[in-house]
DNA sequence: TCCAGACATTCACATTTGTTAAGAAATCAC
DNA sequence: GTGATTTCTTAACAAATGTGAATGTCTGGA
């Protein structure tokens, strides 16, 4: 998925600012199974999924939250370390083999200043995970795990083929089990 | 609590640029009880609270599920709707008497064209809206009841003087007899 | 002051979910 | 292929939470 294409499906961009962007993004490719970002460091990258899928998750107590699926057209970070510029809570790792463009933390808030139209995208970027993080957070407290589970194979169905039910199931606030059980029927 | 120094302790705001903003506002009173915004009617306002208190909640099947209490400081409206420009899901309920700065949606958009400084101070809003409600993602999917009254607690102790208990108990994602059963303890 | 309505607490019981453990099934590395 | 590892399912029991009802408390209005 190439990432101009779908910024402008979002948003306006001339296409001299879309040069700008591609020229501050670093190309890379990386195997499955590689973690990219690790607590406690700062998460001063973000980078634009194009292929494969990443796991965001954290480790509490010796257990494993998923906190988010990020597949292509996303942008992988720990986003609250990497707005607050605190220490990251965020393991970033990769699922699958991946493309992705890397952004530099300070490149891309300098582009914002000089660039309103960059600074736009930055909003939209941050309503659109505002948006999203909210429609999850309804779910969790307005519906069970039935529920919540017909959903997810509804909005994204082929997510259950390629990530391991037990991330799904805490992906959805429940134990592997729980999920296990509700889906026998 | 008063707009301009709240925004600029976030940001720093040119004075021209707060006088801009400043004039855009309607400044309103309103007494305790009153819904200010109906679902589904697009949410095309946004109301910084001044003073008082306000409670975003949505019915769902006749249950009443608390999104979110509005303290002074914040904007208060169905951000989804506001966002998307659809349909509101968020019922918008004051629980004292409150004054607040209301902003017409085209209006306010129309200034984040206009000036570069109000883009950023809407993108900065954004973050902090996502920062917030991801937080409260991660409690409910990682705290148990009694590890987020006590969060709660924690961090907005005036809130259980002020809001009738079973408000709280849904913005926890529980029943009320659950959280009375949590606190004999 | 008194009453009606809203709110909080408590209880018993049903339902859901967590936990631990065991074994089956699938996947991976060699 | 084959063995080792990981993942998935199932079961039994414990713990947490929901539900409905009864009761007590508080509050605001006539």
């Amino acid at each position: 998925m190439k990432m101009i294409e779908t910024l402008r499906s979002r948003i306006d961009l001339p296409d001299d600012i879309c040069q700008i962007l591609l020229r501050a993004a670093i190309k890379r490719e990386v195997g499955k199974n590689n973690i990219l970002f690790q607590p406690p460091r700062v998460n001063r990258k973000c980078l634009f999924i194009e292929a494969g899928l990443v796991r965001g998750y954290k480790l509490i107590d010796g257990k494993d939250y998923t906190h988010h699926f990020f597949t292509p057209g996303w942008f992988a970070t720990d986003f609250e370390s990497f707005i607050s510029n605190r220490p990251a809570s965020l393991y970033i790792e990769t699922l699958t083999r991946c493309s992705y463009l890397e952004f530099d933390r300070e490149v891309l808030y300098r582009l914002y200043e000089e660039h309103h139209a960059l600074e736009k995208l930055g909003r939209i970027i941050a309503e659109k995970a505002y948006l999203f993080t909210v429609e999850k957070l309804t779910d969790l407290q307005t519906l069970d795990l039935k529920g919540r589970y017909q959903n997810l194979t509804r909005k994204n169905p082929e997510l259950f083929r390629q990530v391991p039910q037990k991330y799904i199931a805490s992906y959805l606030g429940v134990s592997e089990q729980s999920l296990s059980r509700i889906k026998g029927r």
